[in-house]
DNA sequence: TGTAATGTTTACCAATCGGTCAAATTATCC
DNA sequence: GGATAATTTGACCGATTGGTAAACATTACA
């Protein structure tokens, strides 16, 4: 007989681990493509390589699929905001949270477009994580940026539309990889696009907000 | 008897034009929310007050509609860009620019999301536009761009990113409406963050591409 | 090695999907 | 007002949806 699953969350064994590493990967693949409401268990079940019924042993429904994977994904997702550092010198602080943004668009842009899908259809099932741990960190950085203002390190701004700009300038790369690539046509959508890029935001953000010429 | 469908295109009668006006409005409602794939006839044609028969009366399949939608709605969403002027000032050609892309994302929220959803899904229905009358379109604007920087109006920079960049921190506050509520919270979360955000915006792009100390 | 727990599959379910059809209703025009 | 064309609807279709039941296979462990 099979045991009920809350017993999987006692003691995890090896095809566990594995299984649902490949869910969740599959699950990836297509969440990211299709958003929620789009996708089907089907054909996750297809690209993972396993039957309909086996996913759901491991994953009782849709939903829990979808929110393991979430979970999963976004602590690695806010890794570049976190090590923004207060300490640090704002001009090379700035410049690398944008190299870092930017690199994960272009190495993990699935799990760009799984939040930006979510986000985009309203965010029904990460509603609660927007509104606390995101929220929470982003006012603390806010704080630092706010600071670098205050003592004239950088221009004086809002420091949440610069976080903003930050994020949606460099998920477009992933978000948009379509359009970018049919934009720039054959000869300037290689990889180089990211270095382009790369130099092109930086020049934007340290130039738009060196403090010298503003207000006192 | 009904007459063939393809009459219809000869000579359209008062209600065709009202009901198929009903149908795509309800149809942006439906597909900005929850892109191609997650939306369903029965949605829509509950969205337009009307049954699902009818619906297809006026339009055979769901890719019809979804197609009527991206040609009626294009036309208008790259109205922005093309009002770039070449003879203009560039400081305030860029400055209009974003305020109108602003507006557009304050105004027709829905209009940007259709779009966002269909890019972030691979664009498989739009890939034509892409590719041509919109990279046409970019072509042009981007050379524009580059004379100004030759001339040194502008600091040298890769006119196809910077136009990337106005798209995304200015589509962010549709798309991405819920996080930038989510994370403003209620206090800052009201109307005045779409002014916030020009002031912003501006601040940056003027700031960022004025050609004072960059190479001669 | 036996056996209990774990893992997998086949067959299936009701609900919903995109779409059709023919009959009924309404608008148009002489 | 009557004929004819345009519009609307309820009933229905096969395919697909998320999910279940139970038989079957495999693993872990004493």
């Amino acid at each position: 007989m099979t045991i009920p699953r809350a017993a999987k969350t006692l003691r995890r064994t090896r095809i566990q681990e594995e299984k649902e590493e490949q869910i969740l990967e599959a699950a990836l693949d297509v969440f990211s493509a299709s958003g929620f409401r789009g996708s089907t268990i089907d054909q996750i079940a297809e690209v993972a390589g396993m039957s309909k019924p086996n996913l759901l042993y491991y994953f009782r429904t849709k939903e829990a699929m979808h929110r393991a994977l979430i979970d999963r994904v976004l602590y690695t997702w806010l890794e570049p905001l976190r090590a923004f550092d207060a300490d640090g010198n704002p001009e090379e602080e700035i410049r690398s949270y944008i190299r870092r943004k930017l690199e994960m668009a272009r190495d993990f842009p699935r799990e760009s477009r799984l939040f930006a899908n979510e986000v985009l259809q309203g965010a029904p099932h990460i509603e609660d994580e927007l509104k606390g741990p995101l929220k929470e960190l982003v006012d603390e950085k806010a704080e630092v940026i706010r600071a670098w203002a205050k003592s004239g390190k950088i221009v004086k701004c809002d420091p949440y539309h610069l976080i903003f700009s930050i994020w949606s300038t460099t998920q477009h790369y992933a978000d948009f990889d379509v359009q970018v690539r049919a934009v720039l046509g054959q000869d300037h959508a290689g990889e180089g696009r990211f270095e382009d890029a790369a130099r092109f935001l930086e020049q934007l953000f340290i130039g738009g907000l060196r403090p010298d010429r503003s207000e006192s």
